[in-house]
DNA sequence: GCTTTACTTGAGTGATTGCTCAAGTTATTT
DNA sequence: AAATAACTTGAGCAATCACTCAAGTAAAGC
């Protein structure tokens, strides 16, 4: 019948999604993303519907990628506890090849008009995915007998949420880069701390 | 000689900050600042040069007000742990007439590019101002023997703004009102914690 | 009251914004 | 190979961007 695209739809969308983490929804233009996609107009409006359309997408992938890696984390140690340890650690470590230090969901929060009917509501969604997968982290834990039975799940998801989103945009200052990992480890062990089994 | 200017410098300054504070430097546009400060195109660029330097002194509006804030907290409190644990409480609290939940330098840092030459620099520096009154509260708490004399002023200092960040970033959330007391009561708590009289 | 000096006004600058669409191109189907 | 359907192209749209400046206005010094 028809036609396929000429570009690799994945890859167009790690490449805006790395844009748009890096300089903003508002901070990058079509101009800007014209270029890093090496799309014209055209293409991207018939492949995405609109700058608005393709950020939710990016920001779906950036989610996606995020996800993984806490899961990762997670299925490498031992106990929950552990794993939430791990992974803020590697929050600490900021590859030269990362677009930005910060997570891109809270800096969509922070740039979006309070009363934003689209982008401000997928991405406050996306923060309460990632606190519920905290909570369910911790409340693992105490089944596993490694979390106190009387600790709240949701008021330590909340917290640790409240501590990452810190720890990252605490980074974001270019002259801390020696002081994040320190500051990913303070947090690290306050996790490895609540284990109820003493140490 | 001349004429003054009809406007109240002040008045207007503490308008631009609230505008700039709500909406962010690219997502306020020189018509929304007209509109709000009530002023033609003209008398702002004769008065403060460009909407950048206006950003500018705005931003030094806004970090006078945090100063006083602090201070005022610690002023209050018998220790300097106290004092910060108090600081952190106000922080949990939203007055109806705050432009915005979360801080205006954090946001600035966040919404900059990495190579911004004006903006990115100087929030950064008044980032690194506050991170040292902080400091300075831990050592004039281990002055007063009441911080563990083996204990990191700078250490704590990093780590109480990052938990600072990520109340205030956490805070934007449209559904959190009722959790972030809670969350900045976790933080005062494990301030005052550090009490090394005992408790 | 006149001159001087500075501020205010608001129409308008060129550049850029997100986006459209007719024309051209290229796979696929018949 | 002809027809079809979808994608790509890029000039260009109206709107908005930050900003300018000549003309008008008002306060201070003489």
């Amino acid at each position: 019948m028809a036609r396929k695209a000429a570009y690799d739809r994945e890859a167009v969308l790690a490449k805006a999604m790395r844009l748009f983490w890096a300089q903003g929804y508002q901070g990058t233009s079509l101009k800007d993303l014209e270029t890093a996609l090496d799309l014209r107009p055209g293409s991207i409006y018939s492949g995405f519907g609109s700058k608005q359309a393709l950020f939710e997408a990016a920001l779906g992938v950036y989610a996606t990628a995020s996800r993984s890696a806490l899961a990762e984390a997670m299925s490498e140690a031992e106990t929950p506890l552990a794993g939430l340890a791990g992974y803020v650690r590697t929050l600490g470590c900021f590859p030269a090849e990362a677009p930005s230090r910060t997570c891109m969901i809270m800096k969509t929060v922070l740039e979006t008009p309070d009363d934003d009917p689209v982008l401000r509501p997928r991405a406050e969604a996306l923060m309460r995915e990632t606190e519920r997968r905290f909570a369910d982290a911790f409340r693992a834990a105490q089944s596993a007998g490694v979390l106190r039975p009387d600790a709240d799940p949701e008021r330590l998801a909340t917290r640790l949420q409240a501590e990452i989103l810190g720890l990252r945009a605490y980074a974001q200052r270019s002259d801390s880069a020696d002081r994040i990992a320190a500051l990913a480890d303070d947090i690290a062990r306050d996790l490895e701390a609540l284990d109820a089994r003493g140490g």
